[in-house]
DNA sequence: GTTGATAATCTTTTT
DNA sequence: GATTATCAAC
């Protein structure tokens, strides 16, 4: 045996040891089933003779499988073994592009994010003549998506909708599903649900090609089973059914992906399914504080639609959890800061610290506060680096280049930069791709020869831009990405309109696309597909948390509670837990949906693996300056009060959460330690926080505080309007006004720089130097 | 027909 | 507080 066995416990050495056969691996929080998977593979290859390429495993995200891959290598001493370890979308789409002769599908074809699927709902019900306000699309792609999870074509949707005739809606969803799919085959596109469901059809519509797969895979294992859908589920289950050596591992309290189709019944009906499979429950958790673990078991404890466990642990009991109650979001974003500070003074790294909530837009307020007061952060997910328009815009390019029916793409490009385009012109040229059954960009070159009716700059234009595609296109073959991308921005005039326009924000968006031209670059000589194709199929692929990089650069990261399943951090700090935030006011409606927010705070808590601060606020300002009062979350309530330390708006231990007195507090809705005051700006919240701060360090005896907050200044160091000053990185500027504050440092002023345009900065943080 | 500017309208979570 | 619909001018 090898040596890395010792470093197994017993329950782990089953499961990474069981001969051949179904095995289901139940694995709590922080129990190691990732690594369990992993250790199986190198056990398959190293003690049982398989072939690194007859096992299949397949992850949850990208970044979880190549730090598998990487692991097994590790383990077995090789620097790339063949293993195919991959996602559910990778892995269907490298088989889609083999087997491109028998799923009717070009093998360029492209792969539709969320708002390629939205444009094209949004074209359908124009023409239809719907309003999209009564009848938004995101609704109609949540029934599509459920369809094409059970492998529903549009013909058999709109059967039986028809069938259960009055019901209006699911008609109307048929008429759209119908041309919405049309719509994606004629524009050589499939959406992420196509992606599975096409192979799923493949393999149960040509037995030999699933035989072939089924040959090759000799082992499959799954990882994170709780959230596959029905489509997965049964793309596995092909897979599998002739060997019937599937191992899948999963925890059916971690289910956060109900909501786009995510099933639990795989995982709680596999011994269902299997009767002959073998179970491993891993229960002793290895990642967190017996605090930590408590607090999570009674939490999820007030589900009822789970399989009872416990999970339990011999780390050591660690310290209470804190609570927070802020008078608004301000006040909690600046406690939060001050609460970092403190952790950093401590000499905790902030690259251990994550700060999780339930939406996006929380973030920002979040930003907002570590930035003023000086602490590095990094933000996962939001707006992906993909989704910003430059970057869109160029993939949209060079999607043309690959796949010339992409109607999409050239929709979104064809104006960009302006080329005397509009409405009008463009209806003409759908009208044109259809009668004519061109692929759109064939339409447009025709279009553009032919000419008629068109103004004379709109048709040079247009065949300019032909022109250059084709070019492309014909090179596209063994072309790199990272010249591709070159040539449409030259050629294209993309980069010229930007650089003339000569603003700040036009000079972001070239860096972006430098950045854009450098992961082209990587890709072409390190990826395993290098092409241009192998280049827009990673890209359409990865999420956000891929790229995160885990360097040992030291900020605190900022993300989403479902975007951080599967990762761990010593400190973590949970905002805004109330009600109608989270658990989320859209999530009220069913029972189903409340115990998946929990679920969600449970993945959350888990996180942790020494600290878990918590807070909430008692009012929102709405943006229109209104405040609306909040309530504290519920999963607050289902925490064991013993465990939770409240600290007051002073920084100081309030008491417990269980104190009779506390919860009276609460429950009238008053912050705990002094009367409610909206915090309308950051020196008002700093007043409160640096209490909260100092008391937190005073209490462990860490010396004295220091704020990382603004320089000291006084009134006379602030420039006044008109005067010129000097900023370390924009150079000279004018000054247009100033925004005086209480504490000198805190002042606004706004500066205008010749060419970059206008930015407003804070008086202590700029140091601007005045040059009159 | 196209462009630029103002007005209205929301805000879950994601491969 | 950012994206999208609508409208008036070019």
């Amino acid at each position: 045996m090898p040596e890395w066995h010792d470093e197994l416990n017993d329950r782990q050495l089953e499961a990474v040891t069981y001969k051949d056969g179904p095995l289901l691996i139940l694995a709590g929080a922080g129990s190691g089933k990732t690594r369990a998977l992993t250790y199986r593979i190198a056990h398959l290859i190293y003690e049982r003779g398989v072939a690194p390429y007859q096992i299949l495993a397949i992850t949850f995200t990208n970044k979880a499988a190549a730090e598998m891959k990487e692991r097994v290598g590790q383990l077995l001493g090789l620097d790339a073994p063949e293993v195919w370890v991959s996602t559910f979308h990778s892995t269907c789409a490298r088989i889609l592009r083999r087997e491109a002769a028998h799923v009717g599908y070009g093998r360029d074809f492209a792969i539709y994010d969320t708002a390629d699927q939205r444009e094209l709902v949004r074209d359908i019900l124009a023409e239809l003549r719907w309003d999209a306000k009564k009848f938004p699309p995101p609704a109609f792609l949540a029934a599509i998506s459920t369809a094409k999870n059970e492998l529903l074509r549009p013909e058999e949707f709109a059967r039986r909708a028809a069938a259960r005739s009055g019901d209006a809606w699911a008609e109307r969803t048929a008429r759209v599903f119908r041309s919405y799919q049309r719509q994606l085959e004629r524009n050589n596109a499939m959406d992420f649900d196509d992606l599975i469901a096409n192979v799923v059809r493949l393999f149960e519509e040509h037995p030999d090609v699933l035989a072939a797969y089924q040959r090759r895979f000799l082992h499959v294992l799954v990882d994170e089973y709780q959230d596959t859908n029905h489509a997965q589920y049964r793309l596995v289950r092909a897979l599998a059914a002739a060997h019937r050596n599937i191992t899948v591992v999963g925890d059916d309290d971690q289910s956060i992906y109900a909501f786009r189709g995510a099933d639990t019944r795989n995982i709680l009906e596999f011994e269902r399914d299997y009767p002959d499979a073998h179970v491993v429950k891993l229960e002793q958790n290895y990642r967190s504080t017996v605090t930590v673990l408590q607090a999570a078991n009674s939490l999820v404890g007030h589900n009822d639609m789970r399989k009872p466990k416990e999970l339990w642990t011999e780390n050591e009991q660690g310290e209470p959890l804190r609570y927070y109650q802020a008078t608004d979001q301000r006040d909690e974003a600046a406690h939060l800061a001050y609460s970092l500070a403190g952790l950093r003074q401590q000499g905790e790294a902030l690259g251990d610290c994550v700060v999780l909530y339930r939406t996006n837009a929380q973030s920002r307020l979040v930003e907002e506060a570590l930035t003023h007061f000086g602490l590095p952060y990094q933000v996962v997910g939001g707006l992906r680096f993909y989704d910003r328009k430059e970057i869109k815009d160029l993939i949209a390019y060079m999607r043309l280049v690959l796949n010339p029916a992409d109607a999409v793409s050239l929709h979104r490009v064809i104006n960009v930069p302006r080329r005397g385009v509009g409405p009008a012109t463009w209806a003409r040229l759908v009208q044109l791709s259809e009668d004519e059954a061109l692929p759109i960009l064939d339409a447009m070159g025709r279009m553009a020869q032919e000419g008629t009716g068109l103004p004379g700059p709109t048709r040079q234009a247009l065949r300019d831009l032909s022109a250059v595609i084709g070019e492309l296109r014909a090179a596209s073959e063994t072309a790199r990405p990272d010249d591709v991308l070159e040539a449409l921005l030259e050629s294209t005039g993309y980069r010229r309109e930007l650089e003339q326009e000569n603003t700040m924000e036009a000079a972001g968006r070239l860096d972006n696309l430098d950045e854009l031209a450098r992961l082209a670059g990587e890709h072409a000589v390190g990826a395993e597909d290098p092409s241009l194709r192998g280049f827009l199929e990673q890209v359409a692929l990865v999420s956000d948390i891929d790229s995160m990089d885990d360097e040992a650069t030291d900020r605190v990261v900022l993300m989403t509670m479902h975007t951080a399943k599967g990762l761990e951090f010593d400190n973590v700090f949970l905002i805004g837990l109330d009600e109608t935030v989270f658990p989320h006011e859209r999530s009220f409606g069913t029972k189903r949906e409340i115990e998946e927010e929990r679920r969600l705070c449970y993945v959350a808590l888990t996180r942790a693996r020494r600290r878990l601060f918590l807070s909430s606020a008692t009012m929102r300002i709405g943006f229109r300056g209104e405040s609306e009062p909040l309530m504290p979350s519920r999963f607050l309530a289902e925490l064991p009060p013993h465990l939770v330390q409240v600290i007051g708006r002073g920084g100081r231990a309030a008491g417990h959460l269980g104190s009779a007195q506390l919860a009276r507090q609460m429950a009238a809705g008053g912050a705990i330690g002094r009367r409610a005051r909206p915090v309308v700006s950051w020196q008002d919240a700093a007043a409160a926080g640096q209490m909260a701060a100092d008391a937190v360090t005073v209490a462990r005896g860490a010396g004295a505080p220091r704020a990382t907050g603004p320089a000291a200044m006084t009134e006379q160091d602030l420039p006044g309007p008109g005067e010129k000053v000097r900023h370390s990185k924009w150079g000279e500027g004018t000054v247009v006004s100033v925004a005086k504050r209480p504490d000198p440092a805190d002042s606004e002023i706004t500066v205008a720089f010749p060419g970059l345009g206008i930015k407003r900065l804070v008086a202590g943080f700029a140091r601007l130097e005045k040059l009159s």
